[in-house]
DNA sequence: CGGGATCCACTACGATACTG
DNA sequence: CAGTATCGTAGTGGATCCCG
């Protein structure tokens, strides 16, 4: 019990963002929920390799956080809808720089790894 | 020996570029080397909290995907200077529209856990 | 001064099983 | 369907000592 207690609330903006959009998954699971609302089961689907442990636990640390939105039908079979707050919306144009720059080194890194090319 | 393998070169380009910044210090590293070079030693004081072990660990994985460059001065005593590529230029737009996304969620959290304040 | 080497703690992460 | 519980692993980070 108790567990809001985690994160230590760094002074350094760099260090604070980084906790929030950091991990293994939480990139991913915010570039996928950017088109619009994704229910638990697609969002396991899409950010390959997840586990639902894993998945759960980033999930409920970015609702935590204010950068997605959980929304629970009560019904049967389950269903549960997540959607991006205005505050995770804010961090699209990042991730999407930040993908573009990755593209590119990517290509780069692959050419170099090419044995025979100039 | 051999210790390039790591990291599994994902497919995905915000897992690629988060394997490329995340981690304890890097972003922060980056960050400090905005404004120009700085020294093995400096980093390691304005880097707060930072070990010699994983300053010295950061700075060789930022080295090899080609973020900043290192010039060795063979000299008594040692002097060794870091530097921002071309490359790590590159992501200082992102790190500084983080940072101030950042500053602004670190103010409304800190106004939410004030109690007493509408 | 700028590290490397070693040992150890922690926790992030993963596999599996189970549930309302 | 959307999780939770439990256990085990692996990688990350820290403390300390040593070196050219």
């Amino acid at each position: 019990m108790d567990k809001k207690i985690k994160r230590p609330l760094p002074k350094c903006g760099i260090d604070y963002a980084f906790q929030r959009i950091g991990g293994k998954y939480k990139g991913r699971i915010l570039w996928r929920l950017r088109a619009g609302t994704l229910r638990y089961g697609e969002l396991r689907k899409t950010v390959t390799g997840v586990t639902s442990k894993m998945l759960t636990q980033a999930l409920r640390e970015l609702e935590d956080d204010g950068l997605i939105s959980r929304k629970v039908y009560v019904e049967v079979p389950p269903k549960v809808e997540y959607t991006l707050t205005e505050t995770g919306k804010e961090l699209l144009p990042f991730l999407s720089l930040l993908r573009d720059w990755a593209k590119e080194q990517m290509l780069i890194n692959q050419v170099e790894a090419m044995p025979g090319r100039s």
